[in-house]
DNA sequence: CCTACGATTTGGATCAATCCAAAAATCAAT
DNA sequence: ATTGATTTTTGGATTGATCCAAATCGTAGG
C-alpha cells in the first residue's frame, strides 16, 4: 500500500512525521524538532503554532528514530530474580514511580535466580541500547559481571544485593544494623538466648546479617547460636523445631526474612508453644502480611519501595553524569514491634489489624 | 571524537556497524543482514564466514535501528495496577517467561489503579512503537479506551479484567464457576447459610463473582447473603463481626480474594471464634500466603502464573496476524480445599505446611 | 542606509538497520 | 558454448528523528 506523498498529509492512514508537520505549519523539519524538545531557541510564536499543527495532525512521536541518532532511549533495564516475591513487587513499583516522574519508562525481567537468564537478558538490553540497568544479581553471578557491563559502557546500579569490587553503585538496606536492633530489642525484653536461623548463600546480604548479629550478641556478652539453613518457610518450621529440642533452647530468633519468620511461629505453634510467649521470633523486610500473622509479627521493615525509588535516582544520576563518583544509597532499617517479640504487652485483643505505614502501603486488591 | 573512517574497522571503540562486518567479511551490508536474520537465501560458507566476522569484531545488533525500516520493536507494554500485589507478580513472571521464549522483551508500569497515570504511559507505549499491549485495566477505565488502542493500530490483550465490547483478546479466569465450586463445596459440608463478602465496584472480575455466587445459591434452593465491600484485608475483618452479629449468622463466608479471608479469620478470632469450625470461610486466588495462615485457607485457586503465560501468547498471535478473530482464553480455576472449611478433617496438627503446586511455586526467598 | 549582532530558522548529513528490484554468480540442459 | 533458470548477492532508497554549521531575520546603533 503506497503511501500517500508527503506534501499531502494524511491523518488517517500511515504515521505523521515532523516532515509533515513541518509542511503544515510552514516551517522546517529542524524546527519542529527543537519544538517537541522544549528548546527556548524556537520564537513563541513559531512553537505555538508548530503546537497546534502538532495536535491537528494528530503527531505521534517516534522515540526509536530519535534514540537511534541522539543515542538515548529513555529506557532502563530493571533485573529481579523473584517478580512474584512481595518484596521485589514493592520495590518495582517504587522504581516505576521514579522513573515515571522523569519519563522515562522500564524493560523488567526475572532472572529467576539463573545466572544464564540474567545474562541473555543483559544482552537483549545492549541490543535495545537501554540507557542503564538496575540489577539485583542472581545467586551465583559471576562477579566479573559488572566490569563486563562496564566495558558495555552500560551505566548499572546494583540493588540489594551486590558482588563485584567495591566503586560501583549501590542502593540497599543496612542489614547489618537491622539485625542490630532486632538483637537489642530482644535483650532489652530480658532475653539472654537469642539464635538466629537462615542463609547458606553467602552474598553480600547475607554475610551482612550475620555480621550483624555476631557483633551485637557478643557486644552484650552473650552466646550466639546460628543456623545456616535454606530461605523458605519450611526451612524456618524445621529449624526452629530442631532448635527448640536441644538442651537449652533460645528464648528468641531472629528469622533471615520474613516467610521463615512465619515459617517458625508454624514450627512453635506445632510444638505446643506459643509465638511470643515461649519463643520470641523477629523476622527481616516487614511485609504486608506480618502485620496479619498470629501473633502478629516483629520485623525488621527495609522499605523496598523506598529502595527501588533510590536506585532509580540513582541510576538516573549515573546516566545524566557517567563518570561521576560512585554512589552507595543505604537506608535504614526500623525495628517494627509486634506481639511475636512483646510478651508483656500481648493482649488478647487484635484490636484493628495493624496497618503497614502509609508510605508504603498499597491496598492488595485483586481483579 | 571523530570516528574512524569505515573501511578500518574500529573494534574497541564506538559501535561496530553492519559496514564494519560486512568490510571485514568482504560481502555487503544486505548479506550480513541476510545473515543475522537467519535468511535461508544466504550461502552457508557466505554464512559462516559472516559470522566469523561478528564474532571477531564484536558486532551488538541494533534493535533500534532495525525497527526503525522493519516497524516491529519485539517488544511489549505490560500495565498492571498493583504489581506489589504477588498474584500480580506471578502473572507478570508468567508474561514474563512466554515472552522470554520468543525472544520478546516487555515494558512494565503500574498504573496504581489511576486511569490517568494509565493512559500516560499507554501514550507512551505508543511513542516507543511497541508491538502490543498487554492490560489490566485499572478501576474506572473510560470503556472507550479498547477502541482508542484499535485506532492505534495496537494490539490490545486484557487480562484478568476486561472492558468494553465483547470482540476483544482476553486471558483471565472464570470467577463465575469457582464461586460456583466454592458453594458446592459448602454445602457438601452441610452449609446452609452462606454469605458471599466482597465488591462494590462493578468491574467485570466483581461481576462474574456475583453471578457465580447467586446462580449456585439459587440453584440449591438457599437465600443469598451478600455484602458490598471494600476488597482490602480490613474490610473483611470488619464485615465478618458485623455478619455474625445478626439474627441468623452465616455458618460460611465466601470472600472476594484471600486478603480479605485472611481479613475475615481475624475478624472471627476477634470475637471468639474459631475459623473453620465455627465459621468456614473460603478465599480466592490462593496466594502462596494461604497455605500458610491459621487455620490454612481453602481457597479458589486462580492460576496467575499461567493465566500471564497464557495472555503473552494470545499478543503474540495477535501480532503476527493482526486481523484474525478475537480469542478469549478462559482457564478453569480449581478448589483448594484446607482446613478452613474442612471443620471434620481439621487436625490440630499442621504436619508440614503445605506447600502449592510445582508448577507455580516459587521460593520465596529475599536478599 | 548600512552594519553588526543576537535571535531564529534551516538544509543536508547522519544514525544503523531493512526493503526491494536488479545484478551477478552458479548450475543444468541444450 | 549458449541459453535459461536458479541461487546468491548487492547498491541505493528508505525509515524518522537529531546534529550542526550556515543562512536568514529583525532591529538597534552609527
Amino acid at each position: 500500500m503506497p503511501r500517500a506523498p508527503r506534501h499531502t498529509p494524511t491523518p488517517r492512514e500511515g504515521s505523521v512525521t515532523l516532515q509533515d508537520i513541518a509542511a503544515h505549519a510552514g516551517v522546517s523539519r529542524s524546527t519542529v524538532s527543537l519544538v517537541l524538545r522544549e528548546s527556548p531557541l524556537v520564537a513563541e510564536r513559531t512553537r505555538e503554532s508548530v503546537r497546534a499543527s502538532i495536535k491537528a495532525l494528530g503527531y505521534v512521536y517516534n522515540r526509536g528514530a530519535a534514540a537511534l541518532r541522539s543515542s538515548r532511549t529513555h529506557t532502563l533495564g530493571v533485573v529481579v530474580y523473584d517478580i512474584a516475591n512481595p518484596f521485589f513487587g514493592a520495590m518495582v513499583a517504587g522504581i516505576d514511580a521514579a522513573l515515571h516522574r522523569e519519563n522515562y519508562v522500564s524493560f523488567l525481567a526475572n532472572s529467576e535466580d539463573s545466572p544464564q537468564r540474567q545474562l541473555r537478558f543483559l544482552e537483549r538490553m545492549r541490543e535495545h541500547r537501554v540507557d542503564g540497568i538496575l540489577l539485583c544479581p542472581a545467586e551465583g553471578t559471576d562477579p566479573a559481571l559488572i566490569e563486563t557491563l562496564g566495558g558495555w559502557n552500560m551505566p548499572c546500579v546494583q540493588v540489594l544485593r551486590h558482588i563485584g569490587e567495591p566503586p560501583f553503585d549501590y542502593a540497599g538496606t543496612d542489614f547489618e544494623q537491622g539485625v542490630r536492633l532486632a538483637v537489642d530489642h530482644l535483650v532489652a525484653q530480658g532475653h539472654r538466648q537469642i539464635a538466629f536461623i537462615g542463609g547458606e548463600a553467602e552474598h553480600s546480604a547475607t554475610l551482612a546479617r550475620w555480621r550483624g548479629y555476631f557483633a551485637a550478641i557478643a557486644g552484650h556478652g552473650l552466646a550466639p547460636r546460628h543456623l545456616r539453613t535454606a530461605l523458605t518457610r519450611r526451612a524456618g518450621f524445621e529449624a526452629i523445631q530442631s532448635l527448640m529440642r536441644e538442651p537449652t533452647p533460645p528464648t528468641a530468633v531472629i528469622c533471615h526474612n520474613d516467610l521463615m519468620a512465619f515459617g517458625a511461629m508454624l514450627g512453635l505453634k506445632r510444638l505446643g508453644l506459643t509465638p511470643g510467649i515461649d519463643c520470641a521470633v523477629v523476622g527481616t523486610d516487614d511485609v504486608e502480611e506480618a502485620a496479619l500473622s498470629d501473633p502478629p509479627l516483629t520485623s525488621v521493615a527495609t522499605h523496598p519501595y523506598a529502595i527501588g525509588e533510590e536506585a532509580a535516582r540513582l541510576a538516573l544520576r549515573r546516566i545524566a553524569d557517567p563518570d561521576g563518583a560512585r554512589e552507595q544509597v543505604i537506608l535504614s532499617p526500623r525495628l517494627q514491634v509486634r506481639d511475636s517479640s512483646n510478651a508483656a504487652d500481648r493482649s488478647q485483643d487484635p484490636a484493628t489489624p495493624p496497618q503497614p505505614d502509609a508510605r508504603h502501603a498499597r491496598p492488595l486488591t485483586n481483579p
